[in-house]
DNA sequence: TCTGGGGTCCTAGGACCC
DNA sequence: TCTGGGGTCCTAGGACCC
């Protein structure tokens, strides 16, 4: 193993790493226990775009209780009730009305609930642990490797089952909520085993094992194997995890690319990912469903959507270099589109004129759903430094991007953004001169129109110059 | 039966530069 | 002037995860 030098003193038994994976058992309906004590044992639903009474949405988390009706997670919620009525629906002197002992209780998320018992448990697990990643809201990995040992007598530590078990008990007593715990050398094996035997499971598979006990489990236990992954390896004659290992590893990346390999490692028991602490977002995106081909409304529909995203970059102290929509058309058709600045800027304004520039692609459509979102994030601070001549620019983007404004502020920023162009600079411009010379032809054309924007938002084209 | 909302990573293809 | 190749950045879409 690479962490430990030869000769070194290994930390456990063989070297080998210790990684835990704490997976909650359906957290959101968890946390309505807590909330409403009076819910335990008792069907739950928890429906994401659901209000009382309502039959749209779509189930976020069931309760073992309910999936026993057939209600599954990213189940629309009107099919959830076919299976499982609604508590409130039920009468047990009408006839026609469903059986109060086979209805269940539906709630709506409840989002600063969730976070509030969420950190209740990240904070059992930082205790813990040194390196935690958090996956999402109810997931996330822990290297225990100094805490523990596979093996009995190396040295005082507990052995690994007595840190799963522990970890296990604290979140339960001081969060109030049950989880899973998976432990073994590599974290995706560990992400199986806390899967293994939900709820409240406590799966080992000690070195040496992991193989042996991935074997048996269908091919879609593997992190990573979704739906289309399984049935194209079902069409090669891979069901089990078993096959997936024995299988030719070439033809495998022959058929799934740098994924394929990657399967057959996992399948075998391998995966030499470090666990590394949780990360800064790579994006934020916001987005909402709704039924309309009107475009004023869609266009109201982005302009709250990107607020909203540019508000929470804002909060979470992150610039963006890249801002996009995605526009869903019925029934299903998922279409994205994006424009990129030349530097990093945190300006709302610019965020809903690109999103806006971006929807009319679609003007005159109808949209089921919709959707901003900001990437290519930096993290002000330490970055800026780094970014320098970027830094101007992104603010004499920002500036630009005000209809009505000349482009030549004046401010301090924007006297830097022609020394800090590179040298492609000069090229750029002869190029956008070209392009206003062509516009002159386009004048009233929409496309057209965008297009300037467009370019003048990424600094190939300075109205200043040319108006 | 008409599928929520928030993310990640990978790939393909095009533009552009050297 | 033509041709080729490599590298980088960008967009769009797809698969997957919770």
């Amino acid at each position: 193993m690479e962490e430990t030098l030869p000769g070194a003193p290994a930390p456990t038994g063989g070297g080998e790493r210790v990684v835990l994976h704490v997976d909650m058992d359906c957290f959101y309906a968890s946390c309505e226990r807590l909330k409403e004590p009076a819910l335990a044992g008792e069907p739950v639903v928890v429906g994401m775009g659901y209000e009382p009474g309502d039959t749209i949405g779509a189930v976020a988390t069931a309760s073992y209780e309910a999936r026993e009706f057939g209600v599954e997670s990213a189940q629309p919620i009107s099919r959830a009730l076919e299976r499982l009525p609604r508590v409130a629906d039920a009468d047990p002197d009408d006839p026609e009305a469903p059986d109060p002992a086979e209805a269940g209780h539906y709630r709506p998320v409840d989002m600063d609930v969730y976070k509030r018992v969420a950190s209740e448990v990240k904070a059992v697990l930082h205790d813990v642990a040194d390196t935690v990643r958090e996956v999402s809201i109810d997931e996330a990995y822990l290297d225990v490797t100094d805490q523990t040992a596979w093996d009995a007598g190396a040295g005082d530590a507990p052995l690994a089952e007595g840190v799963a078990r522990y970890v296990r008990e604290r979140i339960e007593r001081e969060a109030g909520v049950p989880a899973s715990v998976g432990i073994a050398p590599n974290m995706a094996t560990a992400k199986v085993a806390s899967d293994y035997d939900k709820p409240e499971g406590l799966t080992v598979v000690e070195p040496g094992e992991a193989a042996d006990f991935l074997a048996p489990l269908p091919v879609s236990d593997i992190h990573g194997v979704g739906p289309v992954t399984a049935s194209d390896l079902a069409a090669m004659g891979i069901e089990t995890a078993g096959d997936l290992a024995a299988a030719d590893p070439a033809d495998l990346e022959a058929r799934f690319g740098s994924r394929g390999r990657e399967f057959h490692e996992r399948a075998n028991g391998r995966d030499d990912r470090e666990v590394t602490p949780t990360g800064r977002p790579k994006s934020l995106s916001r987005e909402s469903a709704g039924r309309t081909a009107d475009s004023e409304v869609q266009r109201d529909r982005v302009r709250a959507l990107a607020a909203d995203v540019a508000e929470r970059a804002r909060s979470r102290g992150a610039m963006y270099r890249t801002i996009g929509v995605k526009v869903v058309r019925p029934p299903f058709d998922v279409n994205t589109r994006a424009d990129s600045l030349p530097g990093p800027v945190d300006d709302p304004d610019l965020v809903e004129e690109v999103a806006l520039d971006l929807l009319e692609e679609f003007a005159g459509e109808a949209v089921r759903k919709l959707g901003v979102r900001v990437s290519k994030l930096s993290f002000a601070a330490e970055e800026q430094a780094t970014l320098g001549g970027y830094d101007g620019a992104a603010s004499a983007c920002a500036t630009d991007s005000e209809e009505g404004g000349d482009g030549i502020a004046g401010t301090d920023a924007d006297a830097d953004a022609p020394a800090a162009a590179d040298a492609d600079d000069v090229t750029r411009r002869s190029a956008a001169g070209d392009a206003t010379l062509d516009e002159w032809a386009d004048e009233g054309d929409p496309d057209a129109e965008r297009e300037r924007r467009r370019r003048r938002r990424r600094g190939q084209v300075d109205l200043g110059e040319f108006g």
